[in-house]
DNA sequence: GATGAATGAGAATTCATTCAT
DNA sequence: TATGAATGAATTCTCATTCAT
């Protein structure tokens, strides 16, 4: 946590389970503070209203399942090995916080345009890592050269996105990451047998 | 429209554009009314309450979007051609309607368990169709009958998705259609050049 | 009923009936339309509106209800048999008319200053009655002459009231006209054992 | 008042006001606040909806004015007495407390099943009293024993609530406690002149 | 007379936020 | 810092009544 106070902490965590368990939408401010353990007011100090209590939940998760998943490319060299590292992480560490990937896949498709801004600025630095990869396989010349490094991009994070979903929706009923390496072979090779 | 009463489709196009334009929960009941030219309490002769017609909208709109692209899909018979035709006519389609876009990439990632459930019904219906074209592919022996059909799918939908939400938050500043060879390309082909 | 348009006792029957089953605050207007098979505006074109209703069926009811002592008092001469017919005719009616119980029992003690104004120029007629038996019991030297007649209709009205109104509570569970005798016994008599 | 909180005596007090001035339907929650000194939001922390405010308002009041009346009692010995003592507080108690008066006669009489379930019980203690006053008598070989004790009862609370109704009814015109001596020689002799 | 689709006024309740302690 | 009682704005939904057919 960047903040050193304690109940900056608490109350992130609080929040990502009360929103994990309630939805967005049956989580109160004030179910929030009881649940951290604080008074309702005590928030007040910390956040500046409840939607910058989601945006810092999410910054927080989100900073550190990307540097997670810096962390792990960084120890590949190949482009092929990067990917299936970061499509691993990214499913190892959702299967690990399953509050995250609730809130993450679900409560956090908000349409307010404040919050959705947000996110998207968070998302940036992840999408980012994703651009380095694709370049890193085109420099290779693993990666074909002549494709639209913004669609290899959108396919990958969507992909990895609805994977994600489905496996939430499906109420985490079979094992995320052992889906990695199918969905690394797909992305790579695409669907067709190559003569 | 299923229903021949005038002022159910009137309700139907008028909650479409404003909550386009407002998001969702900007989005009265009494604004929605006005907009249809409608009183307020004519709604609640139409629609049971205010989810009621957002599920309405999507089931309409999500309707005649999965006929289209059945009929578009029809007129093909390779499972290559079909996934083509999906693609072109899923870009398509939302491109023509971007009230339509926006709704169904933003406003209506509701966390709501009875709106979600209630979208999942009509996307079942989507997702139908994209197996069709995986099982008609594996048939043709044309695309590789070792891979999970689930993770084909996601990756197919996970991609247009992706796609079309980029495209939405980008206001629409490019051509989406244009997009449909190059998606169609990445899917079947994969990332890496053949040798 | 006073008006030969055989609606006006169809609508007058079917609110009796949709009253006493759902209380007076689930019997919307639309309720008691389609009990009466009528359309909701043909109520409107035999009454002024939803308390008028209200206020026809306690005038219809108590009419005949009060017609009917009249009737059972007259064939009695003095006032101990004609208070005893009063109390037995009382019961008998509300015993064989249970929805008509509910009604005036529970549902018409609405507190509408209009409604209970005109609910009280009924019960006028009820209460001269009572008078009227009273002044008989005077005359004839059975009841004591230096007794309040109001005090006295109050005792025997009040008394009536709360008896069917417990019954109705406790659910019709007991035989009403049963308690005639003893009711009588108790209002002539008193508690007390005379010397 | 039960609880030790201020505001929630305030909203009591207001509530009974407010209602006895303008009737149960035509009190809305925002005017009792007003009245009451406190936001609209206030009230919600203290009744779970505005029927609980309707029901507390009884349950305080009540209690107290069961209380009073069992402390009368307490001071006399004969069951003929103790009746009296039982008429007389009744009468006195309203006669002071008008809107009280206004409330239990005429608002309170509602329909809805819930809030007479409410008043039921409390009522309940009240006729419990009056049992035990009924049973004194018997034991003192005072008031015939072959008598049904509920017949006894809903005498003598029916009488004592018409009496209280009809007074309210004619606005308080004339003395109610002067009638008790009256009502309570009624109660006990009857209505007849014993030889 | 009869219909029933349409109207729109009206009120209870929630909950994010404040601020005196 | 921390508290939590108090605030009050904001919005859905109901249903008696109307009126064009």
């Amino acid at each position: 946590m960047k903040k050193s106070r304690p109940k900056y902490g608490q109350i992130i965590e609080a929040a990502l389970q009360v929103i994990a368990e309630n939805g967005y939408h049956a989580s109160q401010v004030s179910k929030i503070a009881k649940q951290a353990d604080v008074a309702d007011g005590t928030i007040y100090l910390y956040f500046k209203n409840k939607e910058d209590i989601l945006i810092s939940v999410f910054k927080e998760k989100m900073g550190s399942f990307i540097k997670q998943i810096e962390h792990k490319i960084k120890q590949e060299t190949t482009a092929d090995d990067q990917l299936l590292a970061l499509i691993e992480s990214h499913f190892n560490q959702l299967s690990e916080n399953k509050h995250l990937a609730i809130v993450t896949q679900l409560e956090l498709r908000q349409s307010k345009p404040k919050l959705r801004e947000e996110i998207n600025n968070v998302l940036k630095d992840y999408l980012d890592i994703i651009d380095l990869i694709i370049q890193n396989g085109i420099d290779e010349k693993y990666f074909r050269e002549d494709i639209d490094v913004r669609l290899m991009r959108q396919m990958i994070f969507g992909t990895l996105d609805e994977t994600v979903t489905s496996w939430v929706m499906k109420s985490h009923r079979y094992n995320l990451v052992n889906q990695a390496p199918e969905v690394h072979e797909l992305l790579t090779r695409g669907f067709i047998i190559q003569k």
